[in-house]
RNA sequence: GCCGAAGUGGCGGAAUGGCAGACGCACUUGACUCAAAAUCAAGCGUGGUUUCCACGUGUCGGUUCGAGUCCGACCUUCGGCACCA
């Protein structure tokens, strides 16, 4: 057995520590390389592998950049508000500060002995009050740019527990805690107004390395659609409502509206004989997901309202229908329907027997084809209006109604604005008043934060904990300094996590939330890492207020992250997602203390596909532990081989050959970590070091300090997958302190040129034959070999060779027939 | 349901459209050992008439001299769906 293990782990940690290696150098700031990683919620008590799948291997990435001589920020931090935690309070009674802090102690331990480059130094959490003092100054800076606003929204009700829930909590339409039958109530709350940005929000996904699937999810939420507005007028009423359709080419097709249960104008139109239905449907719809009520296979219902809208342009008279499948968060809440040209209006008419009439066909035919006809052609049966197309048709019909003003041309967007009220405790206050003289009065910046208090209580009785709070609660208003309240409510937390990333490099300025210099000098990030499960709300949210402060003057940039990469997820050994309630988390510490923390980590590297994770499954620990051991024997043997001094110093074909692995491996393992290919940096690694044994034991006579440049070469390489046994290796080799001063090595292109190259010989596409021939070796010469090869003969009997292709370095494919 | 991915030996996983299975695990055999462990060496997709041949990357079809890779349809699993973070 070798001698790593926690003893070297602690070794280096202190030493690094003491030399303080890590630190950040300000003056260097031209070299900056911001390296994030997404930080922990510590909910759990501990970190689990899930957190050093993240970190351990990003932290690899990011020592190899600092030996290609950049500055490397790698802070780290915790999202320390949110849901779990007052959850656990209400459950245990203990109180989510206390919780929150203790774990956050556990986790910064299993953080240290991860040995990762992290600056405590810069560390941030967001549940204390000089961090969520920002998050607070952050709102009034949006709220004073108008990008903050209330409205009237439903929240998840449990009419049991009288409280509201999270869609979280919502378990198939019931409470988690009680079993009864969620619905849903209107609250006033707070929103960002992120559809201001969406044009930009999705402009500038070009300019940012992404992964092209996070870009493309990114895109279809905001979901940007071009089309038109137009008003339908309520028959013998003198109210309206306006439609959003992209497909205005077919209105004379409309037969009918539908508008969202919830749309404010049903009650007022609902017919006496109708109402009880319409409202009996209203209830039916509050209690469904958006979820299912997109569902596009499960059957349509609806109820008619008894009212009728005016055409716009025939003034013919369509019935006014509620149905669930029309939302009232997208467009304005209400759709012309066209059967004969809509999959779920064709659905609907014929469940309700309305008539489907065509008003576009296919250009150049007469045969009318599928109903529904959903795409683009010849406007017919559409009066003034036939023999357009589509697109003319859109053009003319909008103005048309445009010109007696109902209707206009009109972007819509899937993306809806951000609410950040929860009616929760554990979270960052809003920091606004409630005044009856003034209104809401946001309070002034000089007087936050406004701290949460910790005496409160949590049972869930139908008021936000904090409205309980009489000491919280009553306060004088700013602008009349009269008596007034303060919001109840607490800021989502991703409102604390959409702007860390700006605090990190200033975490303890209190003057400001951050050096707007310093700031613009430091961001955007180089490199953030983090799960695909955020690939939209999180990072859409950090992009927004980025741009939102850029807009107040603060930021000087667009984007926070120009790189992002997404880490798979390791699964518990069931394949299931880990999870308390499963029982199936996996904390990385019995393997930190029985092999040491770089062998989890090169385990976690080598056993699976950084992007795609897989369920955790231990046997290839040991194997990493092994190869810790043999690259261990390996510098001891080389101290043998000094101490004896015998040997040559010719670089004959055995060196070459080794010299050949050698600047295989350190091309291979520079372009692998570079795309975060940890798994293939390993092979290469351990090729590297099977090549040393091969040669060790092959070569009765050897060349010894050629051979400890290559051991020399193998601990720069493997030191930012193992920091603490490299940097044991090289202070054994008897090399100045830290193996992380050294210069990543370079891989020379003539040591990979070899003398032969083996090629494939393919007849019709199958191998036949290998043979071997020159690298130099021109086109017309290795078309001659793989003709003559022994085993090609045979097939070119009786055929006529029609075509050969040449791929250098790999085969030919002779085509015969 | 909608949006986005992924399916390769007994297992984890490699493969700029170019020899499928690198590197490992497990297993088998040999060396060393009184023995075991460790270590070292060799073998290891399936089938067959075994210097060779056929088959083989979720299923079916297509493009190509050549497809794990590109295109179309489908199946299964995973991530997200706006109050878990």
């Amino acid at each position: 057995m070798g001698s790593y293990g926690t003893s070297i782990d602690r070794k280096w940690q202190q030493k690094w520590a003491d030399s303080k290696l890590y630190s950040f150098n300000r003056d260097k700031v031209g070299k900056k390389l911001y390296c994030l990683e997404m930080f922990s919620y510590p909910s759990g008590n501990k970190l689990h592998l899930g957190h050093w799948w993240n970190y351990g291997l990003t932290d690899s990435w990011a020592r190899m950049k600092r030996m290609q001589g950049f500055e490397v920020f790698e802070p780290m931090g915790f999202d320390a508000f949110g849901l779990p935690a007052e959850n656990y309070a209400i459950k245990t009674g203990i109180h989510p500060k206390d919780s929150t802090m203790s774990n956050i102690e556990t986790m910064e331990r299993q953080l240290s002995e991860m040995g990762a480059m992290f600056d405590w130094d810069y560390e941030i959490i967001t549940c204390l009050p000089d961090y969520y003092k920002w998050t607070q100054w952050l709102f009034l800076k949006l709220y004073e740019s108008g990008l903050a606003y209330r409205k009237e929204a439903p929240v998840n009700w449990c009419p049991s527990c009288n409280t509201v829930l999270a869609n979280e909590q919502v378990v198939s339409g019931a409470c988690e805690r009680c079993d009864t039958e969620v619905t849903k109530k209107d609250l006033t709350q707070w929103f960002f107004k992120i559809t201001e940005y969406a044009d930009e929000l999705l402009e500038k996904l070009d300019d940012i390395n992404w992964p092209e699937k996070t870009k493309i999810m990114q895109r279809n939420w905001i979901g940007k659609s071009v089309g038109a507005e137009l008003t339908f007028k309520v028959a013998d009423s003198n109210r309206e409502f306006t439609v959003f359709t992209t497909r205005a080419d077919t209105l004379l097709g409309a037969t009918y509206v539908v508008l969202a249960p919830e749309h404010e104008l049903v009650d007022e139109i609902t017919v006496p004989e109708q109402r009880q239905q319409v409202s009996e449907y209203q209830d039916f719809a509050r209690k469904q997901s958006e979820i299912d009520r997109l569902s596009t296979t499960k059957e349509k219902t609806g109820v008619f309202t008894g009212a009728y809208a005016e055409h716009p342009v025939t003034a013919d008279k369509l019935p006014i229908w509620i149905a669930d499948y029309v939302l009232a968060s997208y467009g304005t809440g209400a759709v012309m329907a066209v059967p004969g040209h809509d999959t779920r209006d064709h659905e609907f008419a014929t469940k309700f027997d309305m008539p489907v009439p065509r008003v576009v066909k296919a250009a150049g035919t007469d045969v009318d084809d599928a109903i529904p006809f959903v795409e683009y052609g010849i406007l017919v049966n559409s009066g003034q209006f036939d023999g357009l197309t589509s697109d003319e048709g859109k053009k003319a019909i909008v103005e048309f109604l445009a010109e007696k003003g109902m209707g206009k041309f009109r972007t819509n967007y899937r993306l809806r604005d951000w609410l950040v009220s929860r009616q929760r405790y554990w979270g960052a206050p809003i920091p606004v008043v409630h005044c009856e003289g003034c209104g809401i009065v946001p309070i002034p910046e000089k007087d936050l934060p406004v701290e949460l208090p910790y005496n409160v209580e949590f049972a869930p009785d139908g008021k936000s904990p904090l409205a309980k709070s009489e000491e919280f609660m009553q306060t004088t208003c700013p602008h009349c300094g009269g008596p007034a309240q303060r919001d109840p409510d607490t800021l989502d937390t991703f409102v604390c996590s959409s702007w860390y990333y700006l605090r990190y490099p200033d975490p303890k300025n209190s003057e400001q939330p951050f050096d707007s210099e310093w700031i613009n000098q430091m961001l955007p990030v180089d490199m953030y890492v983090g799960g695909p499960e955020h690939a939209v709300m999180h990072l859409l949210y950090a992009r927004f207020i980025t741009k939102a402060l850029r807009d107040a003057g603060y930021l000087r940039f667009d984007e926070p992250f120009t790189n992002l990469v997404h880490q798979g997820i390791i699964l518990g050994p069931d394949g299931m997602r880990m999870s308390k309630s499963r029982g199936n988390v996996i904390s990385p510490d019995p393997y930190v203390n029985e092999h040491g923390s770089d062998v989890l980590r090169l385990y976690l590297q080598f056993g699976f596909n950084y992007t795609e994770g897989g369920p955790w499954n231990d046997d290839g620990v040991k194997a990493t532990a092994r190869f810790v051991d043999r690259v261990e024997r390996m510098v001891e043997r080389l101290g043998e081989l000094k101490a004896e001094g015998s040997g040559h110093s010719n670089m004959a074909s055995a060196e070459k050959d080794v010299n050949y692995v050698r600047h295989y491996a350190i091309k291979g393992i520079t372009e692998d970590g570079e795309r975060f290919q940890f798994n293939t940096v390993i092979s290469r690694l351990m090729e590297l070091v099977n090549a040393l044994y091969r040669y060790d034991n092959e070569q009765e006579s050897k060349n010894v300090s050629f051979m400890e440049d290559v051991v020399a070469d193998l601990l720069r390489l493997m030191a930012p997958y193992a920091p603490h046994f490299s940097e044991e290796m090289w202070e054994r080799m008897g090399y100045e302190y830290s193996v992380f001063n050294q210069e990543w090595p370079v891989h020379d292109p003539a040591a990979l040129v070899k003398d032969v190259v083996e090629l494939a010989v393919q007849v019709n596409g199958r191998v036949r034959d290998k043979i071997e021939v020159s690298s130099t070796a021109s086109e017309e010469e290795i078309k001659q070999a793989a003709l003559t090869a022994k085993n090609i003969l045979p097939y070119l009997e009786g055929v006529s060779v029609k075509k050969i292709v040449v791929i250098p370095k790999r085969l030919v494919n002779i085509v015969v027939g």
